[in-house]
DNA sequence: TTTGGCATGTAATCCGTTACATGATTAG
DNA sequence: CTAATCATGTAACGGATTACATGCCAAA
C-alpha cells in the first residue's frame, strides 16, 4: 500500500484546482504566476501527483477533446475540498532551512575570506531584484485585481516577501560595511608603507 | 563510480573539522551549538558522509582508546582544506524555499479561513522567541569569546537572523490588522441584528 | 541499578530535481 | 516551414529525515 506521502504539492495542486479546474500543465503555469516567490513545482511532482490524488478520489478527471488533442482536466472532488481545508486547518510546521550563504560566511574567518564580499554583494544583488519585482506585482495586482475577494491574501504573502528582502538588504548594507572594516584591519596595521 | 553529489553536509562538516578534529557525536554537538539557527544535519548524513569524506581522503580518521571504548576522531587533511575553500570561493546557489504558511493564507481566502489568524499567531510567537535566543546569544558570545577572531563572522550570521525575525515580526503585526478587519467586514455589513 | 548521555551506525522512506522522451498545435 | 509553446508523462539520481538497532559509561 505503500503508504506515500506526497507532502505539500498535492495540497498546493487541491489549493490551485479548488479555484478553478484544470490541467497539469496548467497548473504549473499557474504556480509560476501566483506562487512562485514562495512555491515551486517541476513536472516530475505535478503529474504523479495528480496521479495519486485521482486514485484517493481527491481529484476527478475529465478528458476534453479539443481538435484532436485530448486535454486531461482535473476538478477537486468534495473528499478533496474535506482534505484541503483539514490541512488549511492544521498547524504549520516550523522549519529550519539550510542557508549556504551564512554557512559560507561562517566559515569564511579560517579561510581565504575574499570571497565572502563578493557572496554578499551577489546575495544583495539579488534581493534588490526580488524587492523591484514584489514592487511591480503589487501594483499591478491592485490595478488587475481591485475588489477581488482574494486580493488582500495575495498582498500578504507578498507583503511578507516585502519585509524579508528588506530586511535581508539592511544586513547586506550592515554586513558589507563590517566586512570592510575587517578587511582594513587586516590591511591597516602596517600603516602607510607606499 | 556512482558520482554521488553528498552536497552541502560534506563542507558543513569540512568547515567544522576545520576549526578542531571531533567525533561524528562531537561534530553534532558542535552543529547544534554554534550552526543550529540556520543549519541542521542528522545522524543518516552525518555518518556515511564522515565515511565518505574519508574514502575521498578529504579527511583522516585516527582511532583514540579511552578506557574500553574506541572513539572515532576526525581531521580534516591537506585535500580536504583545499575542498573547502574552493567551495568558499564557488557562488552561492539561490534558493527558492517552500513557505507552508504562505501557502495556507494564499489559499485561505477561498475556504474557512478562521485559522489564518491562528497561523499568523503561532508564527509570530515562534519569531520572537527566536528572536530573544538571538539576543541572548548575542551577548553571551560577545562575553566568552570577545577577541576571538572569527567573532566578527558569527555576529554576522546571528544578524542576519535578527534582521529577519523582527522584519517577520512587523509582517505579523501588520497581517494579524488586516485579517481581523477582514473578520469585521465579513460580520460588519449585517449591522446590529443582537 | 537504572537512567540519561555518549557514541556509531544502517535501512527505509520520502521527496524534489533533472533529464529523458514524445507529440500536437499555433504563430510567425 | 519551423520554432515556440502546449501538453503529458517516466526514470534516475540525489539527498534529507526518520526509525531502528546497539552498546558503553557515569551519575543518581
Amino acid at each position: 500500500m505503500a503508504r506515500r506521502r506526497l507532502n505539500q504539492t498535492q495540497f498546493a495542486l487541491l489549493g490551485l484546482l479548488e479555484t478553478e479546474p484544470g490541467t497539469g500543465y496548467e497548473l504549473k503555469r499557474r504556480i509560476g504566476q501566483s506562487l512562485a516567490h514562495f512555491w515551486q513545482e517541476g513536472w516530475g511532482q505535478i503529474y504523479p501527483t495528480l496521479k495519486h490524488l485521482e486514485a484517493e478520489k481527491l481529484v476527478s478527471r475529465s478528458i476534453v477533446k479539443t481538435g484532436k488533442r485530448e486535454l486531461r482536466v482535473y476538478r477537486i472532488t468534495r473528499l478533496g475540498r474535506a482534505r484541503l481545508s483539514a490541512w488549511l486547518a492544521s498547524p504549520v510546521s516550523p522549519e529550519v532551512p539550510r542557508n549556504e550563504l551564512l554557512l559560507k560566511l561562517f566559515f569564511s574567518g579560517q579561510a581565504a575570506d575574499a570571497h565572502s564580499q563578493e557572496h554578499v554583494a551577489a546575495f544583495r544583488k539579488e534581493q534588490e531584484r526580488l524587492l523591484s519585482t514584489y514592487t511591480s506585482l503589487e501594483s499591478q495586482l491592485r490595478r488587475e485585481a481591485a475588489g477581488h475577494p482574494q486580493l488582500p491574501y495575495w498582498l500578504i504573502t507578498l507583503s511578507y516577501g516585502r519585509h524579508r528582502v528588506e530586511a535581508l538588504i539592511a544586513w547586506c548594507e550592515e554586513t558589507q560595511k563590517k566586512l570592510n572594516a575587517l578587511e582594513r584591519k587586516h590591511e591597516g596595521p602596517m600603516k602607510t608603507t607606499s
